[in-house]
Formats: C-alpha cells, sequence, structure tokens
DNA sequence: GCCAACGTTGGC
DNA sequence: GCCAACGTTGGC
C-alpha cells in the first residue's frame, strides 16, 4: 500500500469538505507528474490531506484513494475553470482518482513539520516545490501521523 | 531544440 | 500584495 500526500487550498476544498462529500473525485490536477502519481494510486492507498495557501498551512486528515486514476471529467467541460480544449475525449489527457475521508488528524503546521527531522527529505518540504500531488514513503507517513497523535493527546 | 516570456503556485 | 520557483508556451 502506497503512500501519498494531497494538498488543497480549505477555502476551495478542505478536509471537511471531503469529510461531508463522503468521497470524491480529485480533478482539477493539470500538471504530469503529479497526474503520473495519480496514475500510480490504487484502491486502499492512504494520503496526508495537506491544506496549502492558508493560515497557517498544514496537515488536516488522512484521506484514502477509493478508484484509481481514471479521465478527470471537468477536463471536457467548457464551463468548468479545468476545461482543456487541447485534451482530446479519445485519448484524455488529465486523470483524477477518487477519494474519501479515512480520519482526521490534529493539525500539524507547515512549521511543525518542517521541524521533524523525518521529513528533512520530503518533497513536501523542498526547496520551490509545487507539486500538488506527491508520494511520501512510509516513515514520512507514518511519522506525521504519530506526531499529530502525539500532539492530539492519542497513542 | 533553445530560450525568453508568461502564468501559476504557495509561503510569507 | 509580493516574490521566488518552476512549468508551459511559442517564436525562431
Amino acid at each position: 500500500m502506497a503512500k501519498w500526500l494531497l494538498k488543497s487550498e480549505p477555502d476551495v476544498f478542505g478536509y471537511d469538505h471531503l469529510v461531508a462529500a463522503k468521497r470524491e473525485g480529485w480533478d482539477g490536477v493539470r500538471n504530469y507528474q503529479a497526474r503520473n502519481f495519480m496514475r500510480e494510486m490504487k484502491r486502499g492507498d492512504r494520503a496526508i490531506f495537506y491544506h496549502s495557501n492558508a493560515k497557517p498551512p498544514g496537515v488536516a486528515g488522512i484521506a484514502k484513494i477509493v478508484k484509481g486514476a481514471e479521465p478527470d471529467p471537468t477536463q471536457f467541460d467548457p464551463d468548468s475553470d479545468y476545461f482543456d480544449p487541447k485534451s482530446d475525449p479519445d485519448d484524455p489527457r488529465w486523470d483524477w482518482v477518487t477519494v474519501a475521508p479515512d480520519r482526521p488528524l490534529t493539525f500539524l503546521s507547515l512549521d511543525e513539520l518542517k521541524a521533524m527531522p523525518e521529513l528533512a527529505e520530503c518533497r513536501l518540504l523542498a526547496r520551490g516545490n509545487r507539486l500538488s500531488v506527491l508520494p511520501l514513503t512510509d516513515d514520512e507517513f507514518d511519522a506525521i501521523v504519530a506526531a499529530a497523535d502525539a500532539k492530539g493527546g492519542r497513542s
């Protein structure tokens, strides 16, 4: 089971939105590297749900992949912000995966993540990183969950 | 294939 | 609102 990190802006779609929606297509990814990571995702994988462009940014919960990659329908919708006129319906350019909430985490801010030695190599914290979908090692994933649970007084 | 211009991301 | 980083586009 692979581990991932998904970024979302909480003003647009935060972890609470995912909880309310129960499941959601992860639409709007328009970056090839991020798309390729989504294509590697399998049902049952877990992902850290990260709030970007937030005050403060940080980790809000755990999501699970409930359906692997398939074409993102918003690429064909002219009314969508994510419409891509260059995407050929016979050979769709962009995919999404379907995610569901697993469980919320005690909030860990970006500053707290930066202070964790286990995340020294994590792509999330790499300088200039803008990828919205990225892989985590098992150790990185476990360290984030453990740190959030410790902060929340959960053992 | 190079690279300058431009747009977007995301922290601050 | 600013700006650094970086991906994409398009002229050549």
